[in-house]
DNA sequence: GCGAAGAACGACCGGTCGTGCTATATTCCG
DNA sequence: CGGAATATAGCACGACCGGTCGTTCTTCGC
């Protein structure tokens, strides 16, 4: 790897950890430069905007919550275990960052919902992807038996995201102690209604 | 209502409009000044700093969703009834705002789940307010014999807000034919496990 | 080890930001 | 109606924004 790309890596990265504080907009190129220890324009050097940067850095997210939270579920047993997998790993990426910063896409998601452009489109792209990804662990659950075989699995990623949303909100602004408890809770809940009845 | 108090009026009203696109950070002084045809240095004298300026608009959201959500339902029967209605305002004042921009407290959440200050703390108030109001609908219905005598309230109200979430992000960003509808049957789900076991 | 390619620099552009200050226009009260 | 209070405008400020320039320093293939 040559020196421009490990800066280059570097940039991204530390413009990742920037931006789940203070979103993509929010990102200014003199504060991150200032950060990776670089000149302003030493660091737009390796990019042809800053849109052109915001969609690295959440290609890099996306790369991230796919390195941490989807692939290492899929090495569980298909069915409820690898549909418990991934909301474990959904609740630890939400609650992750060292208390810093929020989910990048639940932030992102609002930020964007009336901005249209590049990384709009590329963020309502994931959050697609991310609802199938559950949807389908459920149709799976359903294939091996687990889950009832009338189960709505759109329905069922719905509700996993909602439960993750306010999972953010009670644990990053409300500070409530109960929140990771609160959100389990709610997850047995819909896994024990959407079992296959005995 | 003298001339001032009418033209900070209509100030924090346009505010409170352009806050729900832009969020409350977003907010530039010289586009609202534009926007109620004032220069930004007349429009400056009537508030103290641009912080003030946040909190009143913030507190303005506050009486608006108290006046089309939480009021309303107040009418309605003790008991199940109020809280569908409770639910029912929520949805309506997400998907409302004529489709542009997004449930400013939602929006909210994220900007400032790691900014503190006067807006953050007034943001987390009405918050937790927000979830004692559905929790204590819920608890008058158990009292109405409606719902289990063991039901969580607060893990009740956390659920709703979770649907809610979710409702706005289908809605808004993914821009989804069913999104009410998966927040509908979620909620009619919740409420029927919720119920008083016949 | 040389020369080209690439990486980083500092200065600077036109703009916008929030926030003062001072002066003028408008409203309000006696 | 007049004068005090208030509302608005004009102007300037320092800071920062994304972005462009020409230049220098460093890496890297031959």
């Amino acid at each position: 790897m040559t020196k421009g790309e490990e800066t280059r890596r570097e940039i991204v990265d530390r413009a990742l950890s920037l931006a789940s504080e203070v979103g993509l907009e929010g990102l200014s190129l003199g504060n991150l430069a200032a950060d990776v220890k670089l000149s302003k324009s030493g660091l737009f050097a390796h990019f042809k905007s800053k849109e052109a940067l915001q969609l690295e850095v959440l290609q890099r997210a996306i790369d991230r919550f796919v390195g941490e939270v989807v692939r290492p579920a899929l090495v569980k047993p298909r069915g409820e275990p690898r549909v418990a997998a991934i909301f474990d790993r959904y609740l630890a990426w939400i609650s992750g960052r060292e208390r810093k910063g929020s989910c990048l896409f639940i932030a992102l998601s609002q930020e964007y919902d009336d901005r249209p452009g590049a990384v709009r489109d590329l963020l309502v792209k994931s959050q697609r992807d991310w609802h199938q990804t559950i949807a389908r662990a459920a149709r799976i659950a359903i294939e091996q038996g687990h889950f009832r075989a009338d189960l709505d699995v759109e329905q069922f990623a719905y509700e996993v995201v909602g439960i993750g949303m306010a999972f953010q909100q009670l644990y990053k602004l409300l500070d409530h102690p109960k929140a990771e408890q609160r959100a389990r809770t709610a997850f047995r809940d819909l896994v024990t209604r959407s079992r296959r009845p005995a």
